[in-house]
DNA sequence: TACACTTTCCAAAACGTTTTGGATCATGAA
DNA sequence: TTCATGATCCAAAACGTTTTGGAAAGTGTA
């Protein structure tokens, strides 16, 4: 049903209907009415690629899926997804996923994306260092905004968990509690988040006077295999910790579970503290002490700023940082 | 950069440069090969929403992500995203995904998508017995095609695993273990998938002549919070079951958890069986024994799906029911 | 009466592509 | 020479919308 078969209907120009429907003051109140009422009757729902190719805007935007983050593992990308997706469709705008793996192959659907008038703007997410999407989109002047921030010569539109403040409060907290060999289990370093969280750690240890043992810090995925594989390694040492920060709640699952099989008592002989408050955190057993992520809320706010950034606002009004507040269960304690 | 430009570059028609690119006979080697090389240099990638609109066809299907199925507990839909994404991708079909909360909104997005033009299909997942939906997108004769089946007049185009038959073969398997008082914890009736499974849990029953008892049958939500629940009811009864057939991994964690905390070994006392064979079953203590589902997969022959359905395949042709074998590990044995 | 405004409508152009139905020119056959 | 045949090319229409720049008719004022 196209507005030409309304116009013919009703005896009238595509122009009068199209502008009634739009709210134009220039067409009667009476004619209007007639258009609306004869719009719903035949059922027209205008052609939303006729009205981007028109307007010059695809009414929509792309975020790129990853599809090689692991199998199953990683509910991160479908909250984000639903927080972005449910705000974007208020404003009627549309969500254009490509999933693809990752590597050049992403560039290049980022492109046909944007330069295919596909997308007025694309989210990305699982920033890292040095990014080359980044670095991509900004050279392309692509309108873009990012979950998680990255080391760009221009500032671009984010939004991020304070990590470092989080995990310094963490770490503080663990010391106040009497730890003294508190290890890290941080995400891969080429993830800028990864410096945020060592940073913040190491923060903390100098505040109070302890030296960083590179023996108590570990790299590994984010995920709950990861984590048993970097616990075994840390509590199998010489000196083992009395407390584990891990870069997620994932891998302080898997810790928690290699404690359980080693026989390690949490929280009484093993501290250990995770990130991002999964629902499973506070399923485990013993509840999980983590900081606390809003990533739906997160990708809602994403949502709005794509929406800010293709309005006019500009970058520096579109870069925020949220709070991660500890979230202290039974995992965590003093220290032996 | 749009064909208008590079013709005008070349001195051609924008009519030679667009069969050019397109591949028709009726345009000379040589100018072809210009036009190749001019449209590469100017980075020339062609409006699909323009190819969409003369085209009459979006060259995108859409996908509704309930967003209120509660939080992160539910990575299928992202591993069905996933799957679907890839392939389409593949196919130079892009996924457009709508997240609204379930009910009528969620009809009303189906529509905008369809005959907005913005996608040309649709697929939906988590069908229920009596779906509103799919009865909607047939009456509209919206071409989709479903992960799992529903009771409809016409038949529709499906992708769906064999609960029946996988629930049935597990339930002999256990029965053939000894077990006789065997608890199922099923998903809310209103799924199709739900009356799948406790059909065959009720056929190896009565192939053992054993009478189905209401108080060994407990139905939840699909994830961990409902199988402690219900598995601490059936556990909690006069005469407990000595095996627990669920619904759902996440159930059956949840029900391993309550073992663990009731002090019922598993599986010497209870045995335990999911469904799904999430990475977390893998990685549970004990491992959980369960039926394997490729949802990634699944997703992957969904999009093959959808492109055959709008190449016109007949739906009878695009009805598959997948395998679903039991994989056992440790949460499951003889009966005590 | 003549003029300026206002109200209400519309024809046509534009967005960027694909496709239809020729047009032009060279080549070889009659 | 003349005519059919192929090989190349192109103008224009079409997809469905929005917007521009009037046109026509009605209303009040001088």
């Amino acid at each position: 049903m196209t507005l030409k078969r309304v116009a013919e209907d009703l005896n009238l120009s595509i122009t009068t209907v199209s502008r009634a429907l739009n709210g134009y003051p220039d067409v009667s109140e009476s004619t209007r009415e007639k258009v609306r009422e004869a719009a719903q009757r035949v059922g027209y729902v205008p052609n939303r690629l006729a009205q981007a190719l028109q307007r010059g805007t695809a009414e929509a935007v792309g975020i790129i899926l990853p599809s090689q983050f692991g199998h199953f593992e990683d509910p991160f990308f479908l909250e984000l997804l639903v927080g972005v997706g449910e705000r974007l469709h208020n404003a009627n705008l549309d969500l254009v996923v490509c999933a693809v793996p990752e590597g050049p192959a992403e560039l290049d659907a980022y492109k046909r994306l944007v330069e295919g008038r596909r997308a007025d703007a694309v989210i990305i997410a699982r920033t890292r260092r040095h990014d080359e999407r980044i670095d991509y989109l900004i050279e392309r002047g692509i309108p873009f905004v990012a979950h998680g921030r990255a080391e760009t010569a221009t500032p671009i539109a984010f939004i991020d968990a304070d990590a470092r403040s989080a995990f310094r409060r963490s770490t503080r907290r663990l010391i106040e509690l009497g730890h003294r060999r508190i290890a890290l289990i941080g995400a891969p370093e080429e993830l800028f988040t990864a410096g945020e969280r060592r940073a913040g750690y190491e923060d903390a240890l100098q505040e109070a006077g302890i030296a960083f043992d590179p023996d108590l810090y570990a790299v590994t995925k984010l995920n709950e295999r990861g984590g048993t594989a970097a616990a075994e390694g840390l509590l199998g040492a010489a000196k083992p910790p009395t407390a584990l920060l891990c870069a997620n709640d994932s891998i302080a699952l898997g810790a928690l579970r290699i404690a359980r099989r080693l026989g390690i008592a949490v929280p009484e002989e093993l501290s250990i503290v995770g990130f991002d408050d999964l629902p499973m955190a506070a399923q485990a057993e013993p509840a999980l002490t983590t900081m606390r992520q809003d990533i739906r809320g997160a990708g809602a706010r994403l949502a709005d700023m794509v929406c800010a950034r293709l309005g006019g606002t500009a970058i520096p009004e579109l870069q925020e940082l949220l709070e991660a507040p500890l979230i202290e269960r039974e995992s965590s304690g003093p220290a032996p």
